[in-house]
DNA sequence: TTAATTAAAATTGCATACAATTTAATTGTA
DNA sequence: TACAATTAAATTGTATGCAATTTTAATTAA
């Protein structure tokens, strides 16, 4: 590859990725809002049908976001009732999050929305399975690494 | 895989994109800060260089992104004075974007970043070059559905 | 034990993204 | 030729994201 040929667009893996990621989160949109939830809503609570009770700073790791993204919209899911924030008694500096029983019971209406999204990715003969599970691992390696990083740059 | 492992987060292909190509972003900002430009910014410049005289709606195309997002950030551009905004003269809806004499110096600057960033993302061990390139190529089969999938929701 | 430091959320300000609507220009058609 | 339909940008409104700062609580060190 030629000094010129890394500007090209085509190159640029990071717009590939950032192409895709929008591109698949619109077609969640319709899914969602059924369910009155964004897209960042939804990894939330993924994440909390997980694991709930957590702090807003080990949801904000889960998740890589920060306070400034996560509190406006945790404080959104508390309105439509999904969530409860509360203070931690032993160190008030932490909020936990737990789900709500309406919280809980939505996760079985969710169930069905990872498998109409992927008819809406798969169908065609572009991808198969093995090569979207080899793409996950890729991803996953890349993450691990911006959290090996993040670690350093406290240092 | 059953039933519950599917809204695991590990296993959302799109959460693995969308941290990604955000944390990739991220680690652009200092080397695009000196050059005056943000991501996306950078991602219109990038096509621009490649071919100018474009349209908006052409912008948009290349980039997945639409008039709303642009039309702000090409006032910027334009305010910043690396590209002119003239309306076509044979059809005055079309908008025409031209990169000014500063935004063609500039393509000189930008030719350091790609490597610089590489640099950021692939040292270490976790990922090879084959493995970033088989990515790549996943990622633009995929761009290619999308685009696909757009034409067929205007019929 | 108090002052300095650290830590977690919240806040502020700026830059996207995009759906939906509006405005202006062009095209197709009766 | 009028006029409906279409098209391209721009605008409006909502929801992120994140850097930087502020606020409050807890911890550490003098």
């Amino acid at each position: 590859m030629n000094e010129n040929e890394y500007l090209k667009l085509d190159n640029q893996i990071c717009f590939a990725l950032y192409v895709c990621s929008k591109e698949i989160i619109k077609k969640y949109r319709p899914l969602l809002e059924p369910l009155n939830l964004t897209y960042t809503s939804y990894i939330a609570m993924l994440s909390l049908w997980e694991k709930d009770g957590v702090t807003v700073k080990e949801l904000g790791d889960t998740l890589f976001l920060d306070s400034g993204t996560l509190t406006p919209l945790l404080k959104k899911l508390e309105i439509t009732g999904y969530i409860s924030r509360k203070r931690d008694t032993h160190d008030e500096r932490n909020l936990r999050i737990y789900l709500t029983e309406k919280g809980k019971e939505l996760k079985v209406r969710a169930e069905e929305i990872p498998g109409n999204l992927l008819c809406s990715i798969y169908t065609g003969n572009y991808c198969d399975s093995s090569e979207m599970i080899k793409l996950r691992d890729t991803l996953h390696k890349l993450m691990r690494k911006f959290l090996a990083s993040e670690k350093s740059d406290k240092t």
